[in-house]
DNA sequence: CGCGGCTTTGATGTTCATCAAGTAAAGTGG
DNA sequence: CCACTTTACTTGATGAACATCAAAGCCGCG
């Protein structure tokens, strides 16, 4: 969309070259350039459904996205949810060809596309790209891994205060936000009923550890929200 | 340890060339091969503990190991149980300099040790190789995750059926097999206590689904197993 | 303004962890 | 090799944690 500088593509000067591109040369990064799409969602619209064929590789460049897996009940299991500058297309991309879970936008976002083959070509022809690109996609499986051990482990009302943390602390940077998910959906994430998730919410209201007014939440005492965290 | 042919490596002919370094000249097989180590641990020996510093990255040639997170009080959770041949460096290797997870040798067991580093050359110098390194650390953090998803959507009966089955189908490739943990192991995989992996042992003995025999493991009704799996 | 989805709360019962007590098995040191 | 210790296994009883069901209020949207 821009071309302020009509000698020069955007990617160059964008932001998240540092990232995974800085190994790249000029005429590689233009050379990207030229193909990849930046494709906004809304908030609600599926970036990608499980199974679908992979041809780009994908990187949120801004808004939260949420991945998860849909059951044959209907039910959904949400695996992570995800600010920039996370590769959103999980490891699959490189095993099989088609998405295992699916991606869906959970505030109005903008999702970076590559084709997949010149990730490929790059990485052949690039060994430090290559290196990078493996660090960049362990950190983004380990998240994963290390968040869902640190959910399973703990009781329903740890696992309700370590998502309010959670999103205060690395989504929002703030003890206040609108929550960007359902309490059906943070259910899903944390493996419990929604019912429970409700029920949680309001102890932690009376106890005077959170306000809630609908979809805002503001954490009022931080201390007790980590001690139940911790100790759940 | 072999030297039949004096002029070729062991490593040229190793099973596990295939796998990631069929890219590889013989020259750079020859390199890796001067350096690699292949280290035995004995059934319950630690392979490496959480916290210590990555030099080698490691694949398991032989055996089966368990990767796992220790609490401050004890507890054990596991995060996977594999079979040769996985690569057991996890994710971190690349990320962060000092493993996240602990690894320890459920059978006797063999594993090829390379140095970090040398990974890390040949990713630079061989752009095939790192895009067949991707491929292959993908599927295995891909496998844990799908795995963990498998498991936290079930009830406690169905867990068991799940590892059961795991064993049986993934593992051991055989309806009679000697369970290579144990019940407390079980239950720190899927998240559940101890007492109650036993109790759903007994029922499924009592349902003439399984026999036991101590650590020995019999399916009898794969079919009822497969089905309370699913349901559960 | 009425419908459907999200939220809330209470009541109920199931599922599961915990505790306790006992047995079997596997190390350990003399 | 045996007494001793420790660890693994097993079962029952109990209560806590949690899911499920149901009913009602709320909110947004057509």
């Amino acid at each position: 969309m821009e071309s302020s500088d009509k000698n020069k593509c955007a990617c160059l000067s964008c932001d998240l070259r540092d990232l995974a591109f800085s190994s790249l040369t000029e005429g590689d990064i233009e050379k990207i350039c030229k193909e990849n799409h930046e494709v906004p969602y809304a908030r609600g619209e599926i970036i990608h459904n499980e199974g679908d064929k992979v041809t780009y590789f994908k990187y949120l460049k801004q808004g939260l996205v949420k991945m998860f897996k849909k059951a044959s009940n209907g039910d959904e299991q949400i695996i992570s949810i995800t600010r920039p500058f996370e590769f959103v297309s999980n490891s699959c991309v490189f095993t099989e060809g088609y998405y295992r879970y699916s991606l869906s936008a959970l505030e109005d976002s903008v999702v970076c596309c590559i084709r997949i083959e010149q990730i490929k070509e790059m990485v052949e022809k690039n060994g430090q790209f290559g290196l990078r690109l493996i660090t960049l996609l362990s950190q983004t499986s380990e998240k994963i891994i290390a968040q869902d051990l640190e959910i399973r482990h703990r009781n329903l009302a740890g696992r309700v205060a370590y998502v309010l943390e959670y999103f205060s602390r690395d989504i929002y940077h703030s003890k206040v936000f609108d929550l960007p998910v359902s309490r059906r959906e943070i259910a899903d994430f944390i493996s419990m009923s929604t019912a429970n998730v409700i029920r949680t919410f309001s102890e932690f209201k009376r106890d005077g550890i959170i306000n809630t007014y609908g979809r805002t939440i503001e954490i009022i005492d931080m201390e007790k929200l980590e001690v139940i965290s911790k100790r759940g």
